[in-house]
DNA sequence: TATATATGTAGCTATTTAGCTACGCAAATG
DNA sequence: CATTTGCGTAGCTAAATAGCTACATATATA
């Protein structure tokens, strides 16, 4: 193996997943993010560790605080990987949609 | 931890996302689909069993042939997960669009 | 200034992962 | 019917992962 440091490798992971969604709403401390989950805090902060290894959070200290960020344009290669599949399942659709179609044509 | 069989985790291994990549185009035996890689074979034969588990691909013997076939459904779920970030990024993508016409009405 | 608070780091463990070679088995072929 | 071919499984290893407790450090507060 090999670390991989990457979008795919951060949202394998579904506490990563939970921190991504509550940054997605708000720009949180570490402690606020922390008492969402029922891990030990370090846990989480190893976490947002490997979320920052990944690009896909920044971090800003205020005070003795440290605030948490969505960074979200490393969010956009899984989506922009999705690309090809998605074009996939749109076709199954059409081919459905064409279906139903004939299908309605016959009855009429 | 505990053994994860979902999207996310499938996703995660970057021979498990060319695995795919392949089977986006066509449906494959496990040797076809092997010698697109320098790993060993039976490192293969475990992913498939890998991607398998979490319901990305579905399988049939042809005679003492294998084929894989994807299985787009499940892929869905990590499109749909990405939605709420989507918004995020349109949003920001429409704001830098405003900016942009604000600028231009401020030349006109 | 002593204390409380916020957070990261060290260091450990159990489990999972990705990889390999060796092997077994069923289907095709000579 | 012996042999080749296609493919999974067993069993091993090194590395990564996710989790924990204990500790260090810096900032705020009484």
């Amino acid at each position: 193996m090999k670390l991989r440091r990457d979008p795919f490798q951060a949202i394998a992971d579904p506490t990563r997943r939970a921190i991504l969604v509550l940054l997605a709403a708000q720009t949180m401390s570490a402690g606020a993010i922390a008492n969402n989950f029922d891990a030990a805090r370090p846990t989480i902060s190893k976490h947002l560790t490997v979320l920052s290894e990944c690009d896909l959070i920044d971090s800003n200290q205020q005070g003795r605080e440290i605030f948490y960020e969505l960074k979200v344009d490393n969010m956009k290669k899984i989506d922009q990987w999705l690309e090809q599949f998605r074009k996939i399942w749109e076709d199954r659709f059409e081919n459905l949609d064409n279906y139903l179609s004939q299908i309605q044509n016959k009855k009429k």
